[in-house]
DNA sequence: AACAGTTTGGAAACCGGTCTACAAATCTTG
DNA sequence: CAAGATTTGTAGACCGGTTTCCAAACTGTT
């Protein structure tokens, strides 16, 4: 039975397994379906038969009538551990179930559409995406032919479920805290927008309570934006800190957080100088060498409660909306121990 | 036209967008597919329908007769910044080209094969994996079927494209490089791994490499291992540490060396006392705050030579198997920079 | 005008599953 | 033991694309 070597094997498909078997095509289905309306005898004698050909069934044939057992998830960025977190919290909810998990990469800028539309393509399950520049109508749109969750929208949808953390609370956390510790000028690193939603994006929204909060007490925003990269968060911070005016930088997420620290080092200073605080608590945050003041939104959770809000929608069948709110904390490190050095 | 609300929308297949054009079903394929054989007065009329329908062919369909256009990446951990700096290389390489990247987590332990065969069964058109625990006789077999590039393999294959950097000259520089530093007692933090193909991965040809090379000066190898997890190389680390009995470790790659420097810092002490030195040169090891000297096998670039080998496959019809190998650099940094110390 | 060669568009088979509808076989029950 | 109910297995339609094959229309040549 060997095949002429350079000619590509065949895999069994259902049809071969029912010939082999003696059964029908139908039957077949059944078993792998574990259907009502099979004989223990036929059960057995197909299951036999699909071991012995080591037959899978393809996933896209499948699909055209049934479901794909494939739940997609679309990430904005592959470099930022906060999202690995929230995979991996998703990962786990998903172990032991006959679900796949496949991840979609985001293409930057304000192509996250075109993700959500190749994954939808591909006639996923169901879907969990992180794209804060997708305008909320057409997600609603999409929303209607396909189960979905949105990480990180503040506003109630119709036909998917929503998932954030409370980013206003938690960015007045941050700034409280350094205002706490005696700092006078605070400035605020964020990335930079020029979509209309931004006032209701995550980092849109800490940047609104960042204001607030500080004008509450009387002081003076001081703002700087970068692109979502390394690079430019490196930028932007070495910039914010050349200037001397500021004793305290509150960066919209530890990864740029993580270049801010990068440029103050490398400006030969270090957190007593300027105070650094992240957002997210991504697990290096808690390293020794980096100990960043920051806020934890519980990544891990939450990507294990958007798997859970998305199989209520698959197997439960469910319609109507949900919108969580997780309630973010502080986590006070090293990056923002020393009190507020006096600006000359 | 309204939906009726609540009830799911069906999205336009070719059919609907035939009949509306007025031509038939193989007409739309054809423009579609940009095939030959299509006036360019039924082109225009037909993109345009497609337009106005804003339709999309769905995947699975066109994957029973055509191509996925999906290309299939495996990673054995998310967490790995290693990886992330693969998939963005590979990414960047599919920039443009109609092959959409979809990425599958691994579940940890042996069970890459099933991460493997749950892509196939997706008939991606080709699939990049890095699976040090699976068989080579069952990819051999897998690659007959699909397109493959399998990372970090050294052994030649026939199916598939190999490719690897030179782990063992890379583990030699890392080693001989602390001796030169003056260390005679190295130890080695490793992965453990009760594989028989242990001694062919990666990890398994640097622990070859760095006994080797200390046995070549007369100084005797100490090996610890640990989990693929953070906790469980800090601990490791922490043990070896604590031991007193060494001056340097050789971490098995950066992530976990990184865990190191966190035990390093536990116990109040620096890299003065025990050198550090990794393996992979992620982008945090250049990071001031930990500068770790490491080997670079520089991830992006065979993310993207993986991507090009792999579309010599699918596009270029290569069928004969290549094997890559890039040659790895050291990368000094402060973790190393100390004279060693000595020992009590 | 007749003919061969080339373009163009469509009918229908096909991919490999799922699912509906139905017939045959078996089991209950009076 | 007949009638009805239930269980078991199958034929065939179906999903939405691609691909093959063929007929019709058009082109150019003599």
């Amino acid at each position: 039975m060997a095949q002429p070597s350079g000619e590509a094997r065949r895999r069994p498909s259902m049809d071969d397994v029912a010939r082999a078997a003696g059964v029908s095509k139908a039957a077949v289905s059944k078993v792998i379906r574990h259907a009502y309306g099979v004989s223990p005898e036929m059960r057995d004698r197909v299951e036999r038969t699909i071991a012995e050909l080591e037959y899978r069934p393809r996933v896209a044939a499948r699909v055209m009538r049934g479901q794909s057992f494939t739940i997609g998830v679309e990430i904005p960025n592959l470099g930022n551990e906060f999202f690995t977190e929230v995979m991996a919290g998703a990962s786990s909810k998903l172990r032991g179930s006959p679900y796949q998990m496949i991840i979609a990469p985001g293409l930057g800028d304000g192509r996250g559409a075109q993700v959500l539309e190749s994954l939808s393509d591909r006639q996923v399950d169901g879907m969990i995406a992180i794209s804060p520049g997708v305008s909320s109508e057409w997600l609603e749109r999409l929303g209607e032919e396909i189960p979905m969750v949105m990480l990180g929208r503040h506003d109630r949808a119709i036909s998917y479920d929503t998932l954030t953390n409370d980013d206003a609370l938690g960015a007045e956390l941050a700034v409280s805290h350094l205002i706490e510790r005696g700092h006078q000028r605070i400035a605020h690193l964020t990335i930079s927008s020029d979509e209309e939603s931004w006032p209701r994006t995550p980092h849109g929204i800490r940047h609104r309570a960042y204001i607030d909060t500080l004008e509450a007490r009387g002081l003076t925003p001081v703002v700087s934006t970068c692109e979502y990269s390394s690079a430019s968060a490196y930028a932007a911070g070495r910039e914010l800190i050349a200037s001397g005016q500021i004793t305290a930088i509150f960066v919209g997420n530890d990864a740029l957080a993580i270049e801010v620290l990068r440029a103050l080092a490398d400006l030969d200073l270090t957190t007593d100088s300027v105070a650094v605080v992240g957002y997210d608590d991504i697990p290096l945050a808690s390293h020794p060498r980096i100990s960043l003041t920051t806020v934890s939104q519980f990544g891990r959770h939450m990507g294990a409660l958007a798997i859970e809000l998305l199989l209520e929608r698959i197997v439960g069948g469910r319609t109507d909306s949900r919108h969580e709110v997780v309630t973010p904390e502080l986590r006070m490190r090293a990056s923002s121990a020393a009190p507020a050095p006096l600006l000359n």
